[in-house]
DNA sequence: TCTGGGGTCCTAGGACCC
DNA sequence: TCTGGGGTCCTAGGACCC
């Protein structure tokens, strides 16, 4: 099963945050600033899809196309939370427990052996969807296929609040997917799906339908694993992904209005506070990096990143900012307007098993 | 029409080492 | 005069996801 929160910031805010939202046209993400906002929206209430607005929509555009909706910040907190309960219970339904979270808002489990209690797969999926919504208030959608591959795209035909099963029979999936578009396989962009389109391909029956050296010049070393994808073979194990180990923490900073090489100090305040920020977080975490990447892009939309590595652990401040603020001096093109910056800092370890930089001056 | 912010994974070349 | 094969680490960029 692909167990999928429907338009889950925008369910917190409206069933667990804010009761009087329910109803209403909600958007979570940037604050639109009567339309002069830069950013996008992140989670749309179905109130508010009804004006055509959708996730990833610049939240200008969305003001426009409805200046009544309601446009929520949101804590990320609240989200976190509501994604751990609603996990909590996806263990207790999963063979062995396993939960493999794909994000923030989904899941896969493995019911193989679980669902021969019940009369059919679509009784537990409502099991498991009505004990969500009582649990955490909020609604999901459920996808049900013997793969990860075919149970995700599954989810996706009916929202919210839909359960759909596909298979087992291995014809019935071939006919499921047939019709689909390219990009309904996880995994296929917009870059794949532009490239495939260029040859004439746009649902999956015609890659069903064709050879790996017929899809050779579209797909190249991808060939093979489109194929499987688009008939529906998927062999992963649904392994449980085990705490969150993360990789990297970043920060960016899109500004209101692009910075001109003149006022390059602004840019220089903005990185001094990002660093900050991360440095804050590395300490609550109990995190040291050994990288720092810096990300600039520019008013052309044209995006560089750099970064550099020291060989020892560390969290200090000080030495974060020092080391992006020389990247980004050395970096950046001068006579260039800046849009965007941000600081990354990755191959990170837990402070307790590293010494600290300060052991080796 | 304008394009955020947080991530992950993959590839590929170069440096370096044995 | 021409140089193998295997490996790691670092850096840059691209694609993708929500």
């Amino acid at each position: 099963m692909h167990v999928d929160m429907d338009a889950f910031f925008a369910s917190v805010e409206q069933y667990r945050n804010h009761p009087e939202l329910i109803g209403q046209p909600v958007c979570v993400g940037h604050d639109p600033k009567k339309g002069n906002g830069r950013g996008v929206v992140r989670a749309v209430s179905y109130e508010a899809r009804a004006f055509g607005i959708h996730s990833g929509m610049p939240v200008s555009r969305a003001y426009r196309l409805c200046p009544d909706a309601i446009f929520v910040s949101g804590e990320f907190s609240n989200y976190s939370i509501a994604s751990g309960e609603f996990m909590e219970i996806l263990a207790r339904y999963a063979d062995g427990g396993r939960v493999r979270r794909a994000s923030i808002d989904e899941a896969y489990i493995d019911v193989t052996f679980g669902v021969q209690d019940y009369e059919s797969p679509v009784d537990m999926a409502r099991e498991i969807q009505a004990a969500i919504r009582q649990e955490t208030n909020l609604p999901c959608s459920i996808g049900i296929a013997p793969n990860m591959s075919v149970a995700k795209v599954a989810t996706g035909t009916q929202k919210p609040n839909g359960i759909t099963l596909v298979g087992p029979d291995p014809q019935d999936i071939i006919n499921f997917l047939a019709p689909m578009k390219v990009q309904a396989l996880n995994g296929v962009g917009a870059k794949t799906a532009e490239r495939l389109n260029n040859h004439g391909i746009d649902v999956l029956e015609q890659i069903q339908n064709m050879t790996i050296p017929e899809l050779w010049p579209a797909m190249g070393r991808g060939s093979s694993w489109i194929h499987k994808r688009a008939c529906g073979i998927d062999d992963r194990p649904l392994l449980d992904n085990g705490p969150r180990i993360r990789k990297s923490i970043s920060k960016d900073r899109t500004f209101m209005v692009d910075i001109k090489p003149e006022a390059i100090e602004t840019v220089h305040e903005t990185i001094s506070g990002i660093c900050e920020r991360i440095a804050e977080k590395l300490k609550n975490k109990s995190l040291q990096f050994r990288t720092v990447t810096i990300k600039l892009r520019y008013s052309d939309y044209t995006t560089i990143q750099r970064s550099r590595s020291i060989p020892v652990c560390t969290d200090d401040r000080n030495l974060l900012e020092k080391m992006a603020l020389n990247i980004f001096d050395h970096e950046r093109k001068k006579d260039k307007h800046i849009r965007l910056i941000g600081v990354k800092v990755s191959s990170l370890t837990e402070s307790s098993q590293q010494a600290s930089i300060t052991d080796y001056f």
